[in-house]
DNA sequence: CCACTATACTTCAGCCATGAATGATACAGT
DNA sequence: ACTGTATCATTCATGGCTGAAGTATAGTGG
């Protein structure tokens, strides 16, 4: 077994498991995070690009989040293909609790993992191909 | 972001890639791993222990292992409750030619990660809490 | 023997992800 | 203005995963 991938799966569930306490999962966090940073309101497919997945994805995502009232859907006056996501207030308040547990377990991480072995693991996320 | 869990993404794709190519994915491979090492069938619960995962997954895993003839579904006289799941021919090959791209790509990571920082992975992942 | 409880699998609803196909709009280049 | 072509979002099919609910069978205590 590749222990990079055991060790993500053990990670990835400790997350999800205190994301869920409060709603959240790690892709509706993301995606929440992702138009935090922008500071406006981003067109689905930006955000897309900015979640690392592909569209279809981001509007099931936004379908969701817009349901439980985090993500507003509004109409680009500039271009009529384009429909952007904006946070609701919900949206920017679960962004913040969510990104305090997110934090907590990368902290975590970090006391489990070695600065260099972080560091090995950044160069191979980044080499991308 | 955690750099853990970016790598881990990055190899899982290239790992379902490779795969995809033979028609195989990373849980069909391991099931048909499991199935191997065990040299007999496996009733579906235990398939789903040694699998990581809960049974609904394998009872539908399962159902598209045997759709493609990769597997079979036998009843098990001893416990009337019980299905077992056995290799066929073709899954025995496929599970031969799919550990061959997974050793690959275990092989491929071990260049790209020093041992320590494997060793510390597999700690982690051991953790399991 | 009967009722309980536990176990085995399945089914269903839901989430996250992908890729292919669709429909609408924008933007050439002619 | 018209005809492609590119881009935007959505839908659908599929795969992998979970947890809750349902059905059948097993096993146990009375």
């Amino acid at each position: 077994m590749i222990p990079l991938l055991e060790a993500a799966r053990v990670v990835e569930e400790r997350l999800e498991r205190k994301l869920g306490a409060i709603g959240l999962s790690k892709a509706k966090l993301i995606c929440l995070t992702r138009l935090v940073e922008a500071k406006e309101s981003l067109p689905l497919s930006v955000l897309a690009e900015r979640c690392s997945c592909v569209r279809s994805n981001v509007t099931q995502l936004v379908d969701r989040l817009e349901d439980e009232g985090l993500v507003r859907r509004i109409n680009d006056p500039e271009d009529r293909r384009s429909v952007r996501a904006e946070l609701t207030k919900e949206g920017r308040d679960a962004q913040v609790k969510g990104d305090r547990l997110f934090r907590a377990e990368e902290a975590r991480v970090a006391t489990e993992l070695p600065v260099a072995v972080r560091a090995a693991l950044s160069a191979l996320a980044a080499s991308r191909e």
